[in-house]
DNA sequence: ATACTTCGTGTAAGAGTGACACGAACAAAT
DNA sequence: ATTTGTTCGTGTCACTCTTACACGAAGTAT
């Protein structure tokens, strides 16, 4: 037997990019460490696995106590093992990146972090760990995601109108699109329901509200259908 | 600090799922286990990691360690962290895909197994742990990143010729494709170079050979290159 | 020579993409 | 009531890309 419980062996941590959207740029929630190593440092949230909690479990239970952030949009992201990673000893962290909706905001920072705060992902403070290259990886791949299936409808209330959802992408994409493209397009893949209410309190004139056809979507994804942006 | 070396710990392992094509079959490299758990059964080559390695490197280890493998093309895949998927105890996978060519195919098979061998992956033996997921996985990751880059070549001799990759395309993605289309469009992306040579020894007409282009790929890619099928 | 098999090639119809501008609706101010 | 300012919502056309489709040429084996 080549490796027992008689060997020091790595340990394993979750750490989860959580991307939000204010309407105009996109945002990385952050929390301020209360602990060594990197007291005082911006990091995103994470900590270790415990021995009766799935990684994904792990990762959801950091977020609730480091953010008070519960019900997420959560993917695994990459797992980083390089050996001088972190300055306690050899620790593997497996990344995942959340989507969470304005309505999920975080209401508590707790735990092992100071405060939790959004950045705008254009002007992030200096991070601990390797936590600039996580971010660097999670915002590289929800550019990708986002081209071909529908995840944008994670960072918007459950209504929301087409400039809205235009402007996310283009937060995400960093692009500029066409209106009247946009509109065909996503109108186009029958993922919208088109809501008899319009956007209120806007100082011109109220735009159509939307909301996402979950049904719609998970049938359609099984039929294979192409969701390219 | 909530975590410390008193603490049990979960162990990781690496496990990968190696990739090759004869001509006809896409196929998956299993070695037989010679030890507890599940010995006897076939796996996908794998171990634990050790203290001083990153965990690419005890995935490359392990290869060429279990099966004599040693230059592949080598992809993080997935984490498995499920907390029961190992009977031995908490042990966490963080599994990898691996594309060889034929002239890399295995020699040894050493370690703590007692044989390594190709299957089709259209008849699959059961495999132990969870590895019927991890492989599930991987040919879902292979299916879909055959089709925007060009990663095929690594499963193919340095010359080759474009029957050849047609075929190879057609055993990953398990359909049919327009021969004329096919070239039309690997022949567009300029990856592809001719070389002044045929295949020899078949028993018709000798078809074209060419080579990858790493050059001409590296520099495309850099440009932001669409390599869709 | 003949039979057999793989190699290598072009075109045309249709679908999809991308560029582009303006009248309508509403709020606020006068 | 009218005017001003801003966002909303819509169609067309050119072009590119995709897809379907067949046959003569180049070899090998007998």
């Amino acid at each position: 037997m080549p490796y027992t419980y008689e060997y020091p062996r790595p340990s394993v941590t979750v750490d989860a990019a959580v991307f939000g959207f204010d309407g105009a740029e996109l945002q990385i929630l952050l929390i301020e460490r209360a602990l060594e190593p990197f007291a005082g440092s911006w990091a995103i949230p994470g900590g270790f696995v415990d021995m009766n909690e799935s990684v994904e479990a792990a990762a959801l239970r950091e977020l609730q106590e480091e953010t008070g952030i519960s019900r997420v949009f959560l993917e695994q992201l990459y797992t980083f093992g390089e050996v001088l990673r972190d300055p306690r000893g050899r620790v593997i962290s497996v990344a995942y990146y959340a989507l969470v909706k304005p309505s999920e905001h975080p209401t508590s920072a707790a735990s092992d972090a100071r405060q939790a705060r959004w950045f705008p992902v254009s002007a992030l403070p200096p991070l601990a760990f390797d936590h600039e290259k996580i971010v660097a990886v999670a915002l590289a791949r929800l550019r990708g995601k986002v081209r071909y299936e529908p995840v944008g409808f994670e960072l918007l209330p459950p209504k929301f109108t087409l400039s809205e959802l235009q402007a996310l992408y283009e937060a995400i994409l960093g692009t500029a699109l066409d209106k009247r493209n946009f509109r065909k397009k996503i109108l186009g893949m029958g993922l919208l329901i088109a809501l008899s209410e319009r956007r209120q309190g806007g100082q011109h004139r109220p735009a159509q509200l939307f909301r996402f056809d979950q049904k719609a979507y998970k049938q359609l994804r099984k039929n294979g259908f192409n969701f390219e942006l």
